[in-house]
DNA sequence: GTAACTGCAAAATATTTGCATCCTT
DNA sequence: AAGGATGCAAATATTTTGCAGTTAC
């Protein structure tokens, strides 16, 4: 089992995305980190920060990278099957945890996990 | 308004694409037309077809950039809700036409459009 | 002290743009 | 003939990799 550390960078990357209330892509935490720490750390914080099931991974519409803190993630369970909305107008994606989908596979297919992405407008750019 | 032309490349493209059982990348086409027609031109072809509404766009849940067939799409109402099945096995993307998911956005969101993917093991693969 | 983490350079990928030429209608 | 379509070169964007130096524990 790898060891994990707590360095600077991944703590302000973290911070920023929980600090967050729309899912962010890598240039906004670049952006709001400028001089912090490298374009290449960041990808690679945001890959340990995954794989230890603090942040999840959105693609949005439009093939935009994004990611959001596991509010609702109990420790090991992620539950990711919630929805997540983009804003064609402000370009927020938001997680709408409050409301699950509900669907049936055709028989023999096995399901693992769930990437639900609607768009359209937020409340306040409606 | 745009005229729209038939050419070799636009036609060979869309037959490719109607011909697959599962959505197919850029360079899946690349690699089947080999020779036929250039890189750029296979991403030009591929946004008229769009912009026609012959084929459409999924974007899977790694991030890679698939198209397939509007069988589904009658005329101008292109009806894409539907699932989209990743299969983490072979890779292949598939249109789980017959299904519907039902869901209900919270008060104030406006829907314009869908894009749901999961992923599972298909049928062959599980 | 050691293994994890970081920065910089560079490679690998994916997509877009400009422009001269070719082809469909 | 005219304007859309194509090929090639090159620009841009995004992500990954290698490696040497730094830091957390």
């Amino acid at each position: 089992m790898k060891n994990v550390r707590k360095t600077v960078a991944k703590t302000k990357i973290l911070e920023f995305i929980q600090n967050s209330k729309a899912a962010v892509a890598h240039s906004d935490i670049q952006a709001s980190l400028k001089g912090v720490c490298d374009r290449v750390t960041i990808y690679r914080v945001l890959e340990r920060l995954l794989k230890e099931g603090l942040i999840h991974k959105i693609v949005d519409v439009d093939g935009v990278v994004k990611y959001a803190a596991c509010h609702t993630c109990e420790n090991k369970f992620h539950q990711h099957n919630h929805i997540h909305f983009s804003c064609e107008k402000c370009k927020k994606v938001t997680c709408l945890d409050t409301i699950m989908p509900v669907f049936n596979l055709p028989q023999n297919y096995i399901l693992n996990s769930v990437n639900f992405t609607v768009s359209g407008f937020c409340p306040k750019c409606k």
